[in-house]
DNA sequence: TTCTTTCATTCGCCATTGTCGAACAGCGTT
DNA sequence: AACGCTGTTCGACAATGGCGAATGAAAGAA
């Protein structure tokens, strides 16, 4: 289990990623300093990176931000990733219906990530984008998901991810955690009332695959104060059904249980 | 000049878009083949790119895809990078092979925005500049995008410009104008022949983003007397393969949906 | 102006790192 | 069972890239 992890590499992605983090824009100086390596070094990376184009300069301060490589290859993985073209028009549809903003995301390397998103006409916007990660223990899709896998998987992904508390109603407690994954499985959606961000509801509700293996899910956002009383019922209803709608076009049988 | 490049990560840039051509799914053999390069070596690269989240391993087959960090870092580049980056070196490029000057535009508030120029080798230069604004109605750059909106958002626009007639040979009746957008869909680009400057002639053709709206086009503009004859068709090809490009790099999937 | 400071970039040396060939381990086929 | 085809691991050696110091270039401060 000795994996030979090639340093030059890593510190390649050190640098690349240092960007998702830390602006738009850096120079040599700060790149070498947050990453601790001297400037030659970091000088080397860089030129490298910006030969290949996955960095580029700005002639005017002589910063580096990322480059059109990275685009290019980010559309590439995009259009592979096939469930977000079956999803599009689903979300869109079901946003224009509930009036709100529509997420679909999948889970990865202990996290979520968001790889669609559909702005609702309302303006008030949730802070999200494509490509973002998120937790899986306080965000409604990431319940959603947690509730269809195996007691083993959950118990693993609730140990890594660090079950940090973002507000006051972030639950911390694994087994408080499980036990609402047991509703979650029976009502067929699950909720995040305010535990990632103050003021934020989700209703979320869970894709599966061909194989009936959960491998995605979508939400419905919005200010706590809009998902009330007669709009609620509508919006679960509408979640729960384009997420199955989803699922059938993957290839998903049913619900044998 | 002589930059000091490091092997190790050119390498791992050298698979990274091997992916690109060679489809999206590889094993450690076809990449050491194509790389000639040992298989250890690429077994190597790839666990620290997988590692990474770059690369993912398919569990079923072994082989490997892009992996989801490019997703994330392409998306954060498509956030901070406008369309002139990618556009640039493609119609540099091309203003240099049809010895033209050649124009980048969008559409903003109901006209035609210059956002980018390259001025031929020749010096008998075209009135226009970076930031100039310009009717949608008679220039080679506005119809190409008009061709491509939605019936209504096409009568809003022609409504809202007041069909002003530059020339003699500027169109001024809406139907006459919506007549030609159908020609221009099918042909693939927009001519614009002294509609807007007597003596003045563009080929012009569309840009779409990764949702397959049109955002932009490019056209080249010339006098009239040289865009003729043996010359005409090869500016029209380089348009179109130029701005097919340029979709191509925005995440541009293609017409087919 | 001239001196100072702050970065980006270049250079040469030496230890570290990654490359290769070979061996091992699974899996399906013959 | 033996073979052929992979992906993966290992050890040894030499090329490679990292470091510190030098250089260049630009922007302030005196």
């Amino acid at each position: 289990m000795t994996e030979r992890l090639i340093q030059s590499i890593e510190r390649a992605a050190d640098v690349l990623e240092l960007f998702l983090t830390n602006g738009p824009e850096l120079s040599v100086k700060e790149i070498s300093d947050k990453l601790q390596l001297s400037k030659s070094t970091v000088h080397g990376i860089i030129k490298t990176l910006e030969h290949r184009g996955y960095l580029q300069q700005n002639p005017e301060d002589l910063k580096y931000k990322l480059g059109i490589k990275l685009f290019t290859l980010g559309n590439f993985v995009g259009k592979h990733l096939d469930i977000g073209n079956i999803a599009r028009p689903i979300i869109r549809e079901l946003a224009d219906e509930v009036n709100e903003t529509v997420h679909l995301v999948t889970i990865q390397r202990d996290e979520v990530i968001y790889i669609e998103k559909v702005e609702g006409p309302r303006a008030l916007t949730i802070y999200s984008h494509i490509g973002k990660r998120a937790p899986v223990h306080c965000t409604g899709v990431g319940k959603a998901i947690l509730a269809h896998l195996s007691e083993k998987e959950v118990d693993r992904l609730l140990s890594a991810a660090s079950l940090e508390a973002f507000t006051g109603y972030t639950m911390t407690d694994v087994n408080q955690i499980k036990k609402q994954l047991v509703t979650i499985r029976e009502t067929g959606y699950a909720v995040d009332d305010e535990e990632i961000e103050l003021g934020l509801k989700c209703i979320a509700a869970p894709i599966f695959n061909h194989k009936g293996n959960v491998i995605a899910s979508i939400s419905c956002a919005a200010p706590k104060m809009r998902l009330v009383e007669e709009k609620l019922p509508r919006v679960i209803a509408g979640i729960k059904s384009a997420a199955a709608e989803i699922s059938k076009s993957l290839g998903y049988k049913g619900n044998n249980f």
